[in-house]
DNA sequence: TAAATTAGCGCACACTTGTAAGCTGAAAGT
DNA sequence: ACTTTCAGCTTACAAGTGTGCGCTAATTTA
């Protein structure tokens, strides 16, 4: 029984050792297969008990980093139920996400224009979903007809994230600029798409 | 004379190598100066003659990358002064540009969350450069205040190239019908910052 | 015309890389 | 108690890397 255990304390190892070997100065590609057995502790070649190469591990690691990203969203729904406006909750707990979690945050936004289409198809998927849990939220809250409300989740998603992705190597303070610039521009859009269906309701 | 002339044009060869090595498989940190080197059909250590580093190429062909970019423009506001609708023709203009410069986008795509300092500075250079540009432009249209219109150039210059990140492994019909959604998204941020502005004004 | 400059080359070196082959010892299964 | 399984190891190799050194041949300068 403690065989099966051990293993997956290695490959977790394996996992951990890929993050911490990321920073701001290496991405994953960069990143050799036997870096990250000398991080872990093991030999080269006990790597392929575990990963089929580099990619597989780079795959389990943007799935790990997709996790991370939906255990927000639930937070900040939780926090939304508290109380408090909609969309500075909802950046607030964001860029919390973006300065605790920045090696996960910078795998996500690296992999999506990346070279390979497998890793872009991932982070694809897991950015699709969080569009797709705010299109529900934004029908549910205001009443737009989907096609309306997708094109305003799918809209502020990518603005969260390109300002997410300047956040990332930013000082608190300058965090803290863009996020008030960042809660103003997703209320042009909020505004915007609302107006956008009056407008046609009215024709 | 024809000294600095030939040089130059090696020079040209060894950055047409590199840009034609990189693809949607290939980034320009995963080639190597020998590769380029052979591409461009000269031997390795006859790289050092024109560029410090393969990271020194790289900031040059950003440069590049940039005044493409800047020549869209200029593109896109001749179009605009024949007639049309300025958020139609903008979009039509660049998703040309994407298609027809795959490469030279994709490098700016990619260095922008990439490993490098510089490389990331630069290409921040040129999209503020653009946000900048589109500042301007609405502020002279629109007599929007100008921390207002810097809000929603940014946001429209953020989402378009996100949207153009999408775009770029997308087949020409896909890509329409991205770009029908960007316009939608672009008029949605464009009447929230007016409405916006007046409701500020009414106060 | 003689001297100086220099783009490009070949060779060489010290590394690093991915991964194949085969061994070992301990845990799990019988 | 015996056998099977298998995580992890060592060793080994071929391929590729960046780059220092010194040469050559042609252009530019004086």
């Amino acid at each position: 029984m403690n065989r099966k255990e051990q293993k997956l304390r290695t490959r977790q190892a394996i996992m951990d050792a890929a993050f911490s070997l990321m920073s701001d100065q290496r991405s994953l590609a960069s990143i050799s297969l036997r870096e990250v057995a000398r991080e872990a502790g093991i030999a080269p070649t006990s790597f392929y008990r575990h990963f089929k190469d580099m990619d597989d591990l780079g795959l389990v690691l943007v799935d790990e980093a997709g996790l991370a990203l939906r255990q927000l969203m639930r937070q900040a729904r939780v926090r939304i139920a508290h109380g408090g406006d909609v969309i500075r909750v909802s950046v607030d707990t964001f860029m919390e996400f973006v300065a605790a979690n920045a090696n996960a945050f910078r795998l996500l936004l690296r992999e999506r224009s990346g070279t390979s289409t497998a890793f872009r198809e991932a982070v694809s998927r897991e950015i699709k979903h969080f569009i797709e849990e705010l299109t529900d939220y934004v029908t549910r809250h205001t009443g737009l007809p989907p096609d309306i409300a997708y094109l305003q989740a799918e809209a502020m998603v990518k603005l969260v994230f390109s300002a997410g992705a300047e956040a990332i190597d930013l000082s608190a303070k300058k965090r803290k600029e863009l996020a008030e610039r960042l809660i103003v521009q997703l209320r042009f859009i909020g505004f915007g798409a609302a107006a956008h269906h009056s407008s046609r309701v009215a024709d």
